[in-house]
DNA sequence: GTAGGGTTAG
């Protein structure tokens, strides 16, 4: 128990009333004293907390001498019900500064407090301290921690809570369901489920097929929605209203109009709430006629639309171009006073802008008083829809002032390549330059060039960005092109020029140029070399495999190595197999202030290599110790604008066993050394080296996944978080030459580019 | 007195 700060009452040996408050012992002047909470007061209390009336409730509070759990309690749930939630997390922090002990009640409210309003902080905080008094494993706590993590989007952490959890009940299964679809792991969701009915004898229940029917509400899973509405009927939520609701969207989402319509006849008690499904269902599968004509019937029907309604039926508008629709919507929502409203607001935007109406757009957003990032992107749309891209890209500089951080959609927008197209006449160098490097960035070098040849004004950044963009997809000759192309008529090259060119030269091992260059800054330009140039000469040296070299010419560097620098060196000796080098580096950049969990990785793989297995474990915990984790590999595939993502064995995609099929056939096929002798004692550590077995790592995987989903012939890109392995790189180059396919993969790093059997970075990365 | 649930914007 905390200390109690000085001047607080301090209780007397105790007895305690039926709720479990403490009461002082009526022995001498204190029987004067207020008796704590006398059960009129205790009620008063919860039922202002209750109704929301805190002020009232933190009057009648106060006055109580002694409140004990319950009534700290009923505050803290007070105030998160009427959503102030960080006046709840102040009140628990209150309670703790008391000395009140916070009990399982106590947490489940701060819990929800915290993932109402996102702060990750105090929620982890709250974690820490229900593992100090030993709360953790309760169902309800751990239930609300999942909740927690999974808004907070940490899914891994929602997984972690739900894998310790002793026991499990409905609610435990719900909530991690949930958080897979929320996720958008729907196959995770489902299989989650599955394993649900196989392992515990729980069955779901009305909220149990709601959230189940939420993982299958898309085209991927009709089968699985056709499953759980038969469950529905089997366990009699036949006519549930909210049952039939997601039943209906579930429909509606799959593509299946026929089934929601059929199902929407049938006899239960439709809500708003169930025509709003249908109305939606209707707009987003491009029946503009049939959702509008919904207003109608539901006047028959004797329900009222609402703000959803509204918001639902506005694209059929922009969908038949019927502006007057439109506006009579709008009217309709002002006279019902559902304005403002945030996102009926934005949907009329929308509406108004894909009408060709610019100005009543313009007019809806500017008297908006509650605007977020997504109804500025739609006011970005609004004016490329229309033709006006100057004025896009005005509104997105606005939008760089204001707090919000520009998003994908904000980016796929401007960085529009036919807004590029159009706007490189003028003199928006400034966002070109970005558009450039931002391409490379995502894979598409084409296009870089593309809008840096159409420029009309290039200023440096604009030679810089593209020099850097040719180093990083492994294009060094075109890189030094670029260079003496600036030299002849661009801009006189500055620092960060020559960190371009020198990351160019290192990436493609030129070594020779790389060496010229970095004299020429010196000599020519009478720059001298800053902490990122020396650390591109480490890497330039480094490739070339003279390691003794490398590290003398670090210790020559005039300036405070820093973690880069002795990272480069590290990288450098995994090649060389140096490990003498290697542990002098890494003794260097250990005590510095850096993420160190690559470098770790390194020396591991390093000792591993050597077979000095005692190292390698060492380095291992130490990394452990030091309360490292190594970094999820994920690879990513995007096909017809969606990506795909993977992680090593991942078996959670609709076409899992295609797509490890297809790896271990072409792992096969190119000869790749079958699996590892198992050495494994019993079956988990057996599937766990599966695993890990190379033709089973994420790259491979999406590697496999997009050749399949795509044409012969077509390139394939995938985009990894961490550096690929040897095993993939040389496996890939393999795959580009059987498949005859361009395959591009990039990492944390560079690009790739595997084609006929060979690769872009030389095999040096 | 605690945890999970139906529709909506780019």
């Amino acid at each position: 128990m905390a200390a109690k700060p000085s001047g607080l009452p301090v209780e007397a040996p105790e007895s305690r009333n039926r709720h479990g408050e403490s009461r002082p012992s009526h022995t001498g002047p204190a029987i004067v004293a207020r008796v704590v909470s006398e059960p009129s007061e205790f009620s008063a209390i919860c039922s202002a907390a209750e109704s929301g009336s805190m002020e009232e409730a933190l009057r009648l509070f106060e006055s109580v001498r002694n409140p004990g759990s319950f009534l700290w309690n009923a505050m803290i749930r007070g105030y998160a019900g009427c959503g102030r939630y960080e006046d709840a997390i102040g009140f628990y922090w209150k309670m703790q500064v008391l000395g009140v002990r916070a009990d399982r009640f106590t947490y489940t409210f701060v819990i929800k407090s915290c993932s109402a309003s996102l702060l990750t902080e105090e929620g982890l905080k709250c974690h820490g301290a229900l593992v100090k008094v030993g709360l953790h494993s309760d169902v309800f706590i751990s239930n609300s921690l999942i909740v927690m993590y999974s808004e907070f989007g940490e899914i891994d952490s929602a997984e972690r809570v739900f894998n310790e959890m002793p026991l499990r009940d409905l609610v435990s299964w719900n909530s991690m369901v949930r958080t897979y679809v929320s996720s958008g792991k729907r196959g995770k969701a489902l299989s989650c489920l599955r394993s649900m009915r196989n392992t515990s004898s729980l069955e779901p229940d009305r909220i149990g097929i709601i959230t189940a029917l939420k993982a299958c509400s898309t085209e991927t899973y009709p089968k699985q929605g056709k499953e759980i509405h038969c469950y529905a009927l089997r366990h009699g939520y036949g006519s549930d209203s909210r049952v039939c609701t997601s039943l209906i969207d579930m429909y509606c989402k799959s593509g299946n109009m026929i089934s929601a319509e059929r199902l929407f006849q049938c006899r239960f008690s439709r809500s708003v709430v169930t025509w709003n499904a249908l109305i939606y269902g209707y707009t987003s599968n491009n029946h503009p006629s049939e959702s509008l004509g919904c207003i109608i019937r539901m006047q028959y029907d004797d329900v009222k639309p609402d703000a959803v309604t509204m918001v639902s039926l506005l694209p059929s508008c922009s969908q038949l171009s019927n502006l007057s629709q439109g506006k009579s919507i709008h009217g309709a929502a002002l006279r019902r006073g559902f304005l403002p409203h945030l996102v009926l607001e934005t949907s009329l935007v929308d509406m108004y802008a894909k009408c060709g109406d610019l100005t009543s757009a313009e007019r809806v957003f500017s008297q908006m008083t509650e605007r977020n990032l997504v109804s500025w992107n739609t006011m970005i749309n609004a004016h490329i829809h229309n033709d006006q891209n100057l004025e896009a890209v005005e509104l997105f500089l606005d939008l760089q002032e204001k707090s919000l951080q520009p998003d994908i959609y904000t980016i796929s927008s401007i960085a529009n390549p036919c807004l590029c197209c159009k706007i490189w006449y003028s003199s928006n160098t400034f966002i070109l330059n970005s558009i450039i490097y931002l391409y490379a960035k995502c894979g598409d070098l084409r296009t870089s060039r593309r809008i840096f040849e159409g420029m009309l004004c290039r200023d440096t950044v604009s030679w810089n960005a593209m020099i850097m963009a040719c180093a990083i997809h492994g294009e060094g000759s075109s890189a030094t092109e670029l260079f003496s192309r600036m030299q002849r008529d661009g801009p006189q090259p500055n620092g960060s020029t020559f960190v371009s060119i020198l990351s160019a030269c290192s990436i493609s091992g030129l070594a020779d140029e790389g060496w010229m260059y970095f004299n020429l800054m010196q000599q020519k330009y009478g720059l001298s070399p800053q902490i990122e140039h020396y650390g591109c000469m480490v890497d330039l040296i480094g490739r070339t495999g003279d390691l003794d070299f490398a590290l003398s010419f670090v210790e020559r560097i005039p300036l405070v190595p820093t973690a880069r620098i002795w990272g480069s060196l590290l990288a450098a000796s995994r090649k060389s197999k140096r490990i003498d080098v290697a542990e002098a580096a890494a003794e260097k950049i250990f005590p510095l202030k850096h993420d160190n969990t690559g470098c770790y990785i390194i020396l591991h793989n390093l000792y591993t290599d050597l077979g000095r297995w005692d190292d390698a474990e060492k380095v291992r915990s130490s990394m452990q110790n030091h309360g490292l984790l190594r970094t999820t590999a994920r690879s990513v595939v995007e096909l017809d604008n969606k990506a795909y993502c993977f992680i090593n064995g991942d078996k959670s995609h609709a076409e899992a066993s295609l797509t490890h099929e297809v790896s271990d056939l072409l792992s096969k096929k190119i000869g790749e050394a079958g699996e590892v002798p198992s050495a494994a004692f019993n079956v988990q550590e057996a599937l766990a080296q599966k695993k890990n077995s190379p033709c089973q790592h994420s790259v491979r995987l999406a590697v496999c996944f997009g050749l399949i989903s795509s044409s012969p012939g077509t390139p394939v890109l995938v985009k990894k978080n961490v550096r690929i392995c040897d095993d993939c790189h040389l496996a890939i180059k393999q795959i580009s030459e059987v498949c005859r396919r361009h395959i591009t993969v990039g990492d944390s790093r560079i690009y790739h580019h595997f084609k006929e059997g060979s690769c872009s970075c030389g095999d040096y990365w």
